[in-house]
DNA sequence: CCAAAAGTGTTCATGGTACACCCATGG
DNA sequence: CCATGGGTGTACCATGAACACTTTTGG
């Protein structure tokens, strides 16, 4: 019969935004609306068909700047998800898509808010609806590979400005790892790390004692990907 | 034009074997030959397109088994390689293959010796020929995954029989991790962990003391692959 | 008795955790 | 002067590395 293979990229695209209410940061991503059968209304992960002659990782940077205008600061390959059933459609029974999913982190500043519309919309990844396919897992499981290397990697870096303080770096540890830091802890490990560099700049203004801002020391990569680089 | 692109199931598989001189046990990994363009009559990784109805997983181990009438103790996604330019063809310039890695711990009794044959050969891990496409560099990140999960899993297990030493279980660690460890150390971590269990036999025969032999605890995984449980 | 590996005990360095305490700023 | 976070000091504990030492077998 007609039965074929579509071969899809989606990514996780995960940035910090400041919390509705209380204003302090937590991890968001952009979900777009399905427009086409199956699951037509529902939100999915942005992603699409890899072009013929594209690279993976370039399918899904180029989804992501379509998606969100933005450029992602750290992308990696999450996982292939190719389980027969995972994309049934009533209406196509013999078709099937394996989605090879990224996952990204980008710094989303104030002009990336304005690519919103009835299509596109950022949700806090604490409280993503029901989405189509096995989306719902898949971001559960970007969300346990980030919270890993948020452990033993600088990924954090990729969250944050050019500049920083050190409580700030922390925070994004906090948000993403749900539990609190010791600040005095924390600031030893990673200056031992030699992974931030201090400025001699301070940020002022705040009812309490200035804080040092640091910068990332780019000479130490993001994470540790082995002999994989990019491919 | 007709370009299309292809998708292919691979996979790395290791198993342990007395090295040909020493009879010590040392990684190795069955290639098979290519019997087609590109790279006709170049040693290769055992894999093919994926079936339509095929689970990923499913397909990496059925081509395991005809490869090597094996069952895999333990299987894992490795990554999806997608470079445009990985499978290029001369005689095919529009044809491009994704293939989706798994890796692979069998154990290789004297029966899957058997199935060796011109078009199937196992190499030691540490001397494998020049390949077809990009798959010296895949062994490369396959054996840099098999190392990292050797530290923090219990995987070790699935390239062993039902009983062992912990002498065994340590060689296995030595080998992988190409370094000696201490074996008094050894034996505590591993006896911290409760991965093995003790049993009432030992190890006799041998010219020095007999060791107790011990068998895994099956409750515990084998490794933690977060929210993915074989899909 | 000797060689060799099994198995136990002990010391030391390291890294993380908890927490007391002082510092500098805005209000 | 006080609240608040910035920043330093230190004690404690768990873990792992190094290594001395005893035990039990085959030859």
């Amino acid at each position: 019969m007609g039965e074929s293979i579509t071969l899809a990229v989606s990514t996780v695209i995960f940035a910090l935004r400041p919390h509705p209410e209380s204003q302090h940061p937590v991890l968001w991503l952009p979900l777009v609306r399905r427009v086409r059968s199956p699951h037509k209304g529902l939100w999915a992960l942005p992603g699409g068909p890899l072009g013929t002659t594209e690279d993976l990782a370039a399918s899904a940077r180029r989804n992501l700047h379509e998606t969100t205008q933005l450029t992602p600061r750290y992308l990696e390959q999450l996982y292939a998800f190719g389980r027969p059933d995972r994309s049934h459609d009533q209406t196509m029974p013999d078709d099937r898509t394996v989605s090879i999913v990224y996952w990204a982190l980008v710094h989303a500043d104030v002009a990336s808010a304005g690519v919103e519309s009835d299509n596109v919309r950022w949700f806090p990844a604490d409280d993503v609806p029901d989405l189509a396919f096995d989306h719902n897992q898949i971001i559960e499981y970007a969300l346990w590979r980030l919270r890993n290397k948020m452990e033993y990697s600088r990924i954090a870096a990729a969250l944050l400005g050019e500049t920083f303080t050190l409580s700030e770096l922390r925070e994004v540890h906090e948000v993403v790892l749900e539990r609190t830091l010791d600040p005095a802890n924390f600031r030893r490990q990673i200056e031992a790390t030699g992974q931030v560099v201090a400025t001699d700049e301070f940020r002022t203004g705040r009812r309490h004692r200035p804080a040092r801002l640091y910068r990332h020391n780019h000479s130490i990569e993001l994470a540790d990907n082995g002999p994989l680089t990019g491919r």
